[in-house]
DNA sequence: GAGCCCGCGTAC
DNA sequence: GACGTACGCGGGCTCG
């Protein structure tokens, strides 16, 4: 027989947490028409009922801090000196807390001088004894020390997972009864324990791990091979052990308290009707027995829940067999707890239903019905969710997210919320079924905007057909190696450990490398080397890369410094970090591929970027060879060769610009003849690479100060090349002049594509807003029209292999490559036919070229 | 603890 | 401020 089980619930944890997500999100606050902040008691309300009625506990209380002085306190007076008071709106919200907790029957359990830390800790250990599981419901992590035995606990804000003895060595890396002496060395900002100096998670969790506690670790400090970690514990020593006092929790202090006390008992509905009522909390009004009247909840019936198959299936049949039908998955409302996922649809406006996840086997035939005309808002997202269900959905015609983002190229304006806010007056959209009843009316609105706004063809012919495409990549991901990875990480650890002993001997202490702001004081103030100009916003002084490359024949720890950026930089983005996304079903990485993540059409790639996966340093090449193909397969590479600047030469007509690209000559080469006036054949490569310069600078909307800086050159100097420049390629002159002449007047730029973006500030006074608007203006048509020209062949690609029967998979886009994994027996042919797409994509006054490569890895193969 | 900004650094 | 487009890291600050 399983125990009875008791539930703490960390009240002022969740109070606080309710208040900050309210106050951050910007959203307004939620209040009773006479103006009573409401939303810390409605969160606080819903996640304690949803935790009884998932549950069920057989025991219950809910603890709250005492206001008195404490023993931590009395011990160190800087202890919570950060915590400032609650703000009033929080405060005059605390009392209804504890009526609500009256009227659901909760005990509100408050002792004078006690934290309620100490006393979660004292009632769990006596439960404990007393034959009782306990629950801490918390999101503390300080209260993960109390775990183990009869004690688990719950963070039902974040998932429905029980801590136990385990999880919380998973978490932290330490087993539960370590956890004080981990932040007595690694410190805990929000309670102000102070820790050890220069020593974070990662050194604490090393240190632990290796001694077992903080007092054996200060005792064998000498042992320490880290200089910084051996010199804090030996300096430190009398601040550690207090620190670990203050951050124990005291399991034995001496308050009176009965389990008889806190059993479960069902709430005072009356009691609970009367404040929801005076909180105007409607919906929970609804939810009690017995059901108000009808007049109460106007719209109930209009977003009601389908909760049998045979109520979904029934409503399916009845939809008209033209109508176009929005469909959601959505997450719980704010507040909530997690588990009440639920699909919603609608059809006619006024009326939607949601429909539990459990039903989706009821929804599917709908789905997977190429004939019904469907919409979502992030398609990409619900075929994805689909693909892992085991089906295919079909027929969606339509997606609201790509709508709202090839109306003004927003990627923050295409959320559900930002469209509703933006164009439905803001109307609530919480539930499944409301979010289902906005697309619906979200798309009616949208089509006539696109319409309107000439840019169906960019909706129609690209971005609707890229969405399964986009969806089979992110499914299929992409192998890495992760054992070379982790080789890598011994090395790079081994280089950093060294670099950061020897920048501790020339600064002559240790300090954090990592931060701009102690290595500038460093750098500038102690060792007195010469500071740049330059400042950020915070007016600190600049120690970024050019900046330390100018100082490195000065002094050594520059390049020092420069050499441990490289290192950390790379281990901690990519090969530390990679491997630990490696999906555990797949064993891949999953990226996703964003399609309204960058404003001028571009994809953008997260969680993780694999479109900076380094390629630049030799060390990053390292990084990039531990990208591979299954077993026995290989990576094809296939990559346009200077689209943008081919593009500048297409639009612009440009008559020296076509000629080069008509003739396959090396671009930079001969902007160098251009420009310095030489023969192509004598150009060195340092005239190369400055007229590299200025040919990327071209692209980017150029400025004298800002190819001085890219180049190291003075101003007047730089002046000179883009006065050079323009009058030998006139016609890249008039373009750029009259695309700036025609976004004054449109207030618009487009691509070939009639991707549209608006430049609002082209008109501005401001001349740093203007001046900026003015190369977004020149640029994003030319970066445009090569993301509009990508997707083409991308879509183009996909159909071809999938009609060709191929097992060849595309993989990643990086802008302007391809990325695929093919079998040995398709490799020539599938490279042959990416070549063939990709550059037949579209015809121009000058030729596209890609380059196609194959390898085992991808770095081999580019 | 979590969110945000900043400085910085990868990519194209 | 300072040539375009992204994403993500660690530091540091902020909230209560």
């Amino acid at each position: 027989m399983s125990r009875p089980r008791l539930f703490l619930i960390d009240s002022f944890g969740y109070i606080f947490r309710a208040y900050h997500a309210r106050a951050r999100s910007g959203a307004p606050p939620m209040r009773t028409k006479a103006g009573l902040p409401t939303e810390v008691v409605y969160i606080f309300g819903s996640m304690v009922r949803k935790l009884t009625s998932t549950n069920h506990p057989e025991y219950v209380a809910a603890v709250f801090e005492s206001a008195g002085p404490t023993f931590r306190e009395q011990e160190f007076a800087d202890y919570k000196a950060n915590r400032p008071e609650a703000p009033p709106d929080l405060i005059e919200q605390i009392p209804y807390v504890r009526r609500l907790l009256e009227a659901m029957r909760i005990p509100v359990l408050e002792f004078e001088g006690y934290e309620a830390d100490d006393v979660i800790g004292t009632i769990a250990r006596r439960a404990e004894k007393a034959g009782v599981d306990v629950v801490i419901v918390s999101a503390d992590k300080d209260m993960m020390q109390l775990v183990g035995g009869g004690v688990a606990m719950l963070n039902p804000t974040k998932d429905d997972r029980l801590f136990d003895a385990a999880r919380v060595e998973e978490v932290m890396g330490v087993p539960p009864e370590r956890v004080p002496d981990l932040l007595a060395l690694k410190g805990d900002a929000v309670d102000n324990i102070p820790g050890a100096p220069g020593i974070g998670d990662k050194g604490a969790q090393d240190l632990i791990r290796r001694f077992g506690t903080v007092e054996q670790a200060l005792d064998h400090a000498a042992e320490v091979e880290r200089k910084m970690y051996r010199e804090s514990l030996q300096n430190n020593r009398d601040l550690v052990l207090m620190s670990k006092r203050l951050a124990t929790i005291d399991t034995a202090v001496p308050v009176e308290w009965s389990l008889e006390g806190a059993a479960a008992q069902p709430p005072d509905s009356d009691r609970l009707a009367g404040l929801y009522r005076e909180l105007e909390f409607h919906s929970l009004l609804e939810g009690l027995a017995p059901a108000v009247s009808e007049k109460e909840k106007p719209r109930v019936e209009d977003f009601a829940t389908l909760d049998t198959a045979d109520a979904v299936s029934a409503y399916i049949a009845a939809i008209p067999a033209d109508a176009l039908v929005a469909v959601t998955f959505a997450a719980p409302p704010e507040g909530a707890l997690v588990g009440e996922n639920a699909f919603g649809i609608a059809w006619k406006p006024g009326d939607a239903r949601a429909v539990p996840f459990e039903l989706l086997p009821a929804l599917r035939p709908l789905l997977e019905d190429p004939k019904r005309r469907k919409a979502a808002h992030n398609l990409k997202a619900l075929l994805l969710l689909c693909q892992r269900e085991g089906f295919e959905a079909r027929g969606f015609t339509d997606d609201v997210m790509l709508e709202g983002f090839v109306v003004d190229a927003d990627p923050g304006g295409c959320t559900l919320e930002a469209l509703v806010r933006d164009r439905l007056e803001n109307r609530p959209a919480s539930g499944a079924a409301a979010q289902a009843g906005a697309i619906l009316d979200l798309h009616a609105k949208l089509s006539g905007e696109i319409d309107a706004r000439q840019v169906r063809e960019v909706y129609a012919r690209i971005e609707m057909p890229l969405v399964p495409v986009l969806a089979r990549m992110e499914r299929t991901g992409v192998r890495i190696a992760p054992e070379q990875l982790r080789k890598l990480s011994g090395e790079m650890e081994t280089g950093i450990d060294r670099l950061s002993a020897e920048i501790y001997t020339l600064a002559k202490h240790p300090f954090n490398i990592n931060s701009p702001q102690q290595l500038g004081k460093v750098l500038f103030e102690e060792m007195g080397l010469p500071a740049p100009a330059r400042r950020g916003k915070t007016k600190s002084v600049s120690t970024a890369a050019d900046v330390l490359e100018e100082l490195a024949p000065e002094h050594e720890i520059a390049g020092k410094v420069l050499e441990y950026r490289q290192l950390t930089k790379l281990k901690g983005t990519y090969v530390d970090t990679l491997p630990q996304l490696i999906s555990p079903e797949t064993g891949r990485l999953h990226t996703s591929l964003n399609q309204t993540g960058a404003a001028t059409g571009r994809l953008s790639s997260s969680n993780p970027n694999l479109q900076n996966i380094p390629i630049r340093t030799e060390l990053g090449r390292e990084i990039r060879a531990a990208f591979v193909p299954r077993e026995g397969w290989k990576l094809i590479v296939a990559d346009y060769s200077q689209i943008e600047l081919r593009l500048l030469a297409h639009m612009s007509r440009d008559p020296v610009l076509v000629e080069a690209f008509r003739n396959g000559e090396d671009i930079h080469t001969r902007t160098a003849a251009e420009v310095f006036g030489v023969a192509p054949l004598i150009v060195t490569p340092e005239l190369r690479r400055n007229a590299k310069a200025v040919n990327f600078g071209i692209v980017y909307g150029l400025s004298a100060f800002g190819l001085s800086a890219q180049l190291g050159i003075p101003r007047a100097e730089a002046e000179l090349y883009i006065q050079g420049y323009f009058e030998r390629y006139r016609g890249v002159k008039a373009f750029i002049e009259a695309t700036i002449k025609q976004v004054r007047a449109s207030g618009v730029s487009r691509t070939l594509f009639g991707r549209l973006r608006p430049i609002p500030d082209i008109n501005s006074r401001n001349p740093n807003a203007r001046g900026f608007a003015e190369r977004t203006a020149v640029n994003s048509p030319l970066q445009g029209t090569a993301a509009d020209l990508i997707k083409l062949a991308m879509i183009r690609i996909d159909g071809a292999l999938r009609e060709g029967g191929y097992r060849t998979a595309m993989l990643l886009q990086v802008h302007d490559e391809l990325l695929f994994e093919a079998p040995p027996e398709e490799v020539d042919r599938v490279a042959e036919l990416v070549k063939r797409e990709m550059e037949s994509v579209h015809k121009l006054e000058v030729p596209l070229i890609v380059d196609v490569g194959v390898g085992a890895n991808w770095r081999d193969a580019k």
